[in-house]
DNA sequence: ATGCCGATGTCCT
DNA sequence: GGACATCGGCATC
Protein backbone atom coordinates (compact mmCIF):
# COMPACT_ATOMS: atom_id res chain seq x y z
CA UNK A 1 0.00 0.00 0.00
CA UNK A 2 1.69 3.53 -0.94
CA UNK A 3 0.72 6.56 0.55
CA UNK A 4 1.52 9.36 -1.76
CA UNK A 5 3.69 12.12 0.14
CA UNK A 6 2.01 15.29 1.43
CA UNK A 7 3.12 19.00 0.39
CA UNK A 8 4.32 18.95 4.06
CA UNK A 9 7.41 16.98 3.59
CA UNK A 10 8.43 19.00 0.71
CA UNK A 11 7.61 22.72 2.68
CA UNK A 12 10.15 21.65 5.24
CA UNK A 13 13.26 23.94 5.60
CA UNK A 14 15.89 21.23 6.40
CA UNK A 15 17.07 19.97 2.80
CA UNK A 16 19.17 17.56 4.53
CA UNK A 17 16.72 16.20 6.32
CA UNK A 18 14.19 15.79 3.50
CA UNK A 19 17.51 14.00 1.08
CA UNK A 20 17.13 11.53 4.01
CA UNK A 21 14.03 11.06 4.22
CA UNK A 22 14.00 10.47 0.55
CA UNK A 23 15.41 7.40 0.96
CA UNK A 24 13.40 4.23 1.22
CA UNK A 25 10.26 5.75 -0.54
CA UNK A 26 9.52 5.20 -4.14
CA UNK A 27 9.75 7.56 -7.00
CA UNK A 28 6.51 6.54 -8.93
CA UNK A 29 5.18 7.55 -12.78
CA UNK A 30 2.39 6.80 -15.07
CA UNK A 31 2.69 7.20 -18.85
CA UNK A 32 -0.14 6.27 -21.13
CA UNK A 33 -1.55 4.08 -18.28
CA UNK A 34 1.12 2.25 -17.42
CA UNK A 35 3.12 2.64 -13.89
CA UNK A 36 6.94 2.95 -13.54
CA UNK A 37 8.22 2.27 -9.62
CA UNK A 38 11.72 2.58 -8.14
CA UNK A 39 12.94 2.61 -4.62
CA UNK A 40 15.13 5.43 -3.60
CA UNK A 41 18.30 4.46 -1.96
CA UNK A 42 20.61 7.52 -3.38
CA UNK A 43 20.10 11.28 -3.15
CA UNK A 44 21.81 14.51 -2.81
CA UNK A 45 21.20 17.28 -1.42
CA UNK A 46 21.57 21.09 -2.77
CA UNK A 47 20.81 23.37 -0.32
CA UNK A 48 20.60 27.03 -1.79
CA UNK A 49 21.88 30.01 -3.04
CA UNK A 50 25.16 29.08 -0.27
CA UNK A 51 25.98 26.39 -1.58
CA UNK A 52 27.98 26.32 -4.39
CA UNK A 53 27.43 23.28 -5.96
CA UNK A 54 23.74 24.27 -6.24
CA UNK A 55 22.89 25.80 -9.95
CA UNK A 56 21.34 28.10 -7.64
CA UNK A 57 24.43 29.24 -5.94
CA UNK A 58 24.49 33.31 -5.29
CA UNK A 59 21.38 33.31 -6.27
CA UNK A 60 21.38 32.70 -9.91
CA UNK A 61 18.53 32.53 -11.40
CA UNK A 62 17.83 31.53 -15.28
CA UNK A 63 14.81 29.76 -17.03
CA UNK A 64 16.34 26.75 -16.54
CA UNK A 65 16.72 26.90 -12.62
CA UNK A 66 13.40 29.50 -12.25
CA UNK A 67 11.90 26.14 -11.08
CA UNK A 68 14.29 25.61 -8.01
CA UNK A 69 12.66 28.96 -6.73
CA UNK A 70 8.95 27.94 -6.73
CA UNK A 71 7.20 26.66 -3.65
CA UNK A 72 8.51 23.18 -2.71
CA UNK A 73 6.59 20.24 -4.19
CA UNK A 74 7.56 19.76 -7.62
CA UNK A 75 9.95 18.40 -10.21
CA UNK A 76 13.30 20.08 -11.31
CA UNK A 77 14.70 18.16 -14.41
CA UNK A 78 17.25 19.60 -16.21
CA UNK A 79 19.65 18.15 -19.41
CA UNK A 80 22.93 17.52 -17.70
CA UNK A 81 26.13 17.43 -20.21
CA UNK A 82 23.65 18.14 -23.04
CA UNK A 83 22.64 13.98 -22.88
CA UNK A 84 21.48 12.74 -19.82
CA UNK A 85 18.05 14.02 -17.83
CA UNK A 86 18.34 14.12 -13.85
CA UNK A 87 15.33 14.56 -12.12
CA UNK A 88 15.37 16.29 -9.08
CA UNK A 89 12.29 17.18 -5.93
CA UNK A 90 12.27 21.09 -4.86
CA UNK A 91 12.02 21.91 -1.63
CA UNK A 92 11.13 24.43 0.86
CA UNK A 93 9.59 27.96 0.08
CA UNK A 94 9.04 29.73 -2.34
CA UNK A 95 12.11 31.88 -3.37
CA UNK A 96 14.38 29.29 -1.27
CA UNK A 97 15.92 27.19 -4.01
CA UNK A 98 16.46 23.75 -2.02
CA UNK A 99 16.71 20.90 -4.18
CA UNK A 100 16.99 16.74 -3.83
CA UNK A 101 18.67 15.13 -6.82
CA UNK A 102 17.08 11.75 -7.07
CA UNK A 103 20.83 9.28 -7.71
CA UNK A 104 19.70 5.99 -7.72
CA UNK A 105 16.26 3.64 -7.02
CA UNK A 106 16.12 0.12 -7.10
CA UNK A 107 13.52 -1.15 -9.73
CA UNK A 108 10.34 -2.49 -8.12
CA UNK A 109 7.47 -1.66 -10.81
CA UNK A 110 7.13 -1.70 -14.72
CA UNK A 111 10.12 -3.12 -15.46
CA UNK A 112 9.27 -4.40 -19.53
CA UNK A 113 8.87 -0.61 -19.86
CA UNK A 114 12.26 0.88 -17.88
CA UNK A 115 13.69 -2.17 -19.99
CA UNK A 116 12.05 -0.55 -23.50
CA UNK A 117 13.03 3.21 -22.29
CA UNK A 118 16.74 1.76 -21.96
CA UNK A 119 16.92 -0.09 -24.68
CA UNK A 120 18.24 -2.96 -22.71
CA UNK A 121 17.39 -6.29 -23.08
CA UNK A 122 18.12 -7.39 -19.09
CA UNK A 123 17.35 -6.01 -15.83
CA UNK A 124 20.56 -5.64 -14.05
CA UNK A 125 22.00 -3.25 -11.82
CA UNK A 126 22.85 -0.43 -14.44
CA UNK A 127 19.02 0.07 -15.08
CA UNK A 128 18.55 2.61 -12.69
CA UNK A 129 21.84 3.13 -11.55
CA UNK A 130 23.21 6.75 -11.12
CA UNK A 131 20.53 9.81 -12.13
CA UNK A 132 20.61 9.91 -15.79
CA UNK A 133 19.96 5.94 -16.08
CA UNK A 134 16.84 6.04 -13.34
CA UNK A 135 15.71 9.32 -14.83
CA UNK A 136 16.05 7.40 -18.36
CA UNK A 137 14.51 4.35 -17.11
CA UNK A 138 11.39 6.35 -15.13
CA UNK A 139 10.66 7.86 -18.50
CA UNK A 140 11.94 11.36 -16.92
CA UNK A 141 12.64 14.26 -19.01
CA UNK A 142 12.64 17.78 -19.05
CA UNK A 143 9.37 18.25 -20.28
CA UNK A 144 8.26 17.37 -16.91
CA UNK A 145 9.95 20.48 -14.96
CA UNK A 146 7.54 22.21 -12.87
CA UNK A 147 4.83 19.02 -12.98
CA UNK A 148 3.66 19.02 -9.25
CA UNK A 149 4.56 16.01 -7.27
CA UNK A 150 0.85 15.40 -5.90
CA UNK A 151 -0.40 14.79 -9.12
CA UNK A 152 -0.72 11.43 -11.18
CA UNK A 153 2.27 11.86 -13.37
CA UNK A 154 5.62 11.96 -11.56
CA UNK A 155 5.18 11.69 -7.74
CA UNK A 156 7.00 10.24 -4.50
CA UNK A 157 5.22 7.78 -1.91
CA UNK A 158 5.85 5.60 1.37
CA UNK A 159 4.99 2.32 1.45
CA UNK A 160 5.80 1.51 4.46
CA UNK A 161 9.00 0.49 3.90
CA UNK A 162 12.06 1.86 6.64
CA UNK A 163 16.01 1.68 5.68
CA UNK A 164 17.45 0.42 9.18
CA UNK A 165 19.70 3.66 10.62
CA UNK A 166 22.66 1.98 10.51
CA UNK A 167 22.19 1.11 6.59
CA UNK A 168 22.01 5.14 6.04
CA UNK A 169 24.97 6.47 5.53
CA UNK A 170 26.29 9.81 4.41
CA UNK A 171 29.50 11.49 2.39
CA UNK A 172 30.36 13.74 -0.21
CA UNK A 173 28.69 14.61 -3.52
CA UNK A 174 29.45 12.90 -6.70
CA UNK A 175 30.89 15.39 -9.69
CA UNK A 176 30.96 18.49 -7.58
CA UNK A 177 34.54 18.99 -7.63
CA UNK A 178 34.56 22.69 -8.57
CA UNK A 179 32.54 23.45 -5.91
CA UNK A 180 35.84 23.78 -3.26
CA UNK A 181 35.06 23.31 0.31
CA UNK A 182 30.97 22.59 -0.13
CA UNK A 183 32.22 19.72 -2.65
CA UNK A 184 33.35 18.11 0.72
CA UNK A 185 30.26 18.56 2.33
CA UNK A 186 28.58 15.21 3.31
CA UNK A 187 25.31 16.07 1.36
CA UNK A 188 24.59 12.48 -0.21
CA UNK A 189 22.67 10.29 1.54
CA UNK A 190 22.42 6.34 0.57
CA UNK A 191 21.35 2.93 1.72
CA UNK A 192 24.76 0.93 2.16
CA UNK A 193 26.29 -2.03 0.15
CA UNK A 194 22.82 -1.29 -2.02
CA UNK A 195 23.45 -2.86 -5.35
CA UNK A 196 22.08 0.00 -7.17
CA UNK A 197 24.09 2.62 -5.82
CA UNK A 198 26.09 5.00 -8.48
CA UNK A 199 30.18 5.84 -7.73
CA UNK A 200 32.84 3.94 -6.83
CA UNK A 201 33.45 1.07 -4.37
CA UNK A 202 35.80 3.80 -2.33
CA UNK A 203 32.86 6.48 -2.57
CA UNK A 204 30.46 3.93 -0.97
CA UNK A 205 32.55 3.22 1.96
CA UNK A 206 32.91 -0.69 0.55
CA UNK A 207 36.74 -1.68 0.76
C1' DA B 1 39.75 -2.64 -11.22
C1' DT B 2 40.86 1.86 -12.97
C1' DG B 3 41.19 5.51 -16.45
C1' DC B 4 40.36 8.17 -20.65
C1' DC B 5 37.21 9.53 -24.10
C1' DG B 6 33.30 11.35 -26.81
C1' DA B 7 28.49 12.90 -26.95
C1' DT B 8 26.30 17.73 -26.50
C1' DG B 9 22.28 21.62 -24.37
C1' DT B 10 22.65 25.35 -21.16
C1' DC B 11 25.09 28.69 -18.87
C1' DC B 12 29.05 31.66 -18.17
C1' DT B 13 33.23 34.52 -19.58
C1' DG C 1 35.05 28.84 -26.22
C1' DG C 2 34.89 26.18 -21.91
C1' DA C 3 32.74 23.94 -18.03
C1' DC C 4 29.31 21.06 -16.43
C1' DA C 5 25.05 17.42 -10.43
C1' DT C 6 26.88 11.61 -16.61
C1' DC C 7 27.47 7.23 -19.01
C1' DG C 8 29.23 3.35 -21.66
C1' DG C 9 32.93 1.55 -24.22
C1' DC C 10 37.41 0.53 -24.88
C1' DA C 11 42.37 0.55 -23.38
C1' DT C 12 45.49 -0.50 -19.95
C1' DC C 13 47.20 -2.16 -15.49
Amino acid sequence: MRKKLSKDFYLRPDVLVIARDLLGKVLVTESAGIRCAGRIVETEAYNGEADKASHAWGGRRTSRTEVMYATGGVAYVYLCYGIHHLFNVVTNSRDIPHAVLIRALEPLEGLDLMLKRTGKNKVDESLTRGPGNAAKAMGITTAMTGTSLLGRTVYIADDGYRPAATDITAGPRIGVDYAGADALLPYRFYIKGHPNLSGSKSTNNLS
